[in-house]
DNA sequence: CAGGATCCCAACTGATACTG
DNA sequence: CAGTATCAGTTGGGATCCTG
């Protein structure tokens, strides 16, 4: 019999409980990753959640053109992001947020606003943490 | 001037929008990391939010002892977990969620829900574009 | 029991150069 | 412009052995 415990399934087992194979994980690992939250972040913030590659280069300090690549390609991977392709001289790449991508923005804002509330006090206590408690 | 967009704050400068220092990244790279999410989700079902080292060992599957180690130090490090020392023979060690940590769990559960209803086509997604779009 | 210390490999990331 | 290719450095994670 599965159960739920704040949105993850899990099952009761004679070895205690089991959460089913870590479903979250995959999508947080590439939330997690160094750029992909700044890319959406900037595609949420944009006219029509659309923006080209060099705009999303510019936007991003410090990004290298190979980790954009890799950041939306990986977006556009998940389903996130649809990359639209437009063969001119020069080549135009626009960027865009899927509706599923769209979709994730407020489910994201509840935890990140919790993030914003509280990484004041994480760092504070990573600090303490590390001069020695 | 500062905005707010899905809880990240972002300043509007000349060359567009510039989001300050990744403050939700540092807290996304831990839980996106292999076994943290599992191991707050253990915790968050637990009695008292409580669970001694062995047990959690136990309740995650594939997890090496170093790696819960490294897993619930870092944990600790940012003031989501107390770690509980009780001197006896042989020591035994308790982690529980800290207020912080305990007020994560509703945070994360828009979120995480959200995960629970898109995972599958994520990794359909991810099925079709490896098979070459 | 709950770890610390080592060693090792794989994956992620960055720098640079080249191209349709 | 928007990539790809290559190489090198760094980090994350696992395996194993040892200890208060």
């Amino acid at each position: 019999m599965s159960k739920f415990i704040y949105g993850r399934p899990y099952q009761v087992t004679t070895k205690g409980p089991q959460f089913t194979p870590c479903a979250p994980h995959s999508v947080l690992t590439r939330l997690g990753d160094k750029w992909t939250i700044l890319v959406m972040s900037h595609l949420a913030i944009a006219p029509g959640f659309r923006l080209r590659f060099s705009e999303l280069k510019r936007g991003i300090e410090g990004i290298t053109q190979r980790m954009l690549t890799l950041t939306v390609r990986n977006l556009e991977r998940d389903g996130l992001v649809v990359r639209h392709y437009y063969p001119e001289v020069p080549p135009r790449v626009e960027y865009e947020l899927s509706t599923m991508g769209a979709s994730m923005l407020p489910a994201l804002e509840g935890f990140t606003s919790w993030i914003s509330n509280n990484w004041q006090q994480i760092e504070e206590n990573r600090r303490n943490f590390d001069a020695g408690d």
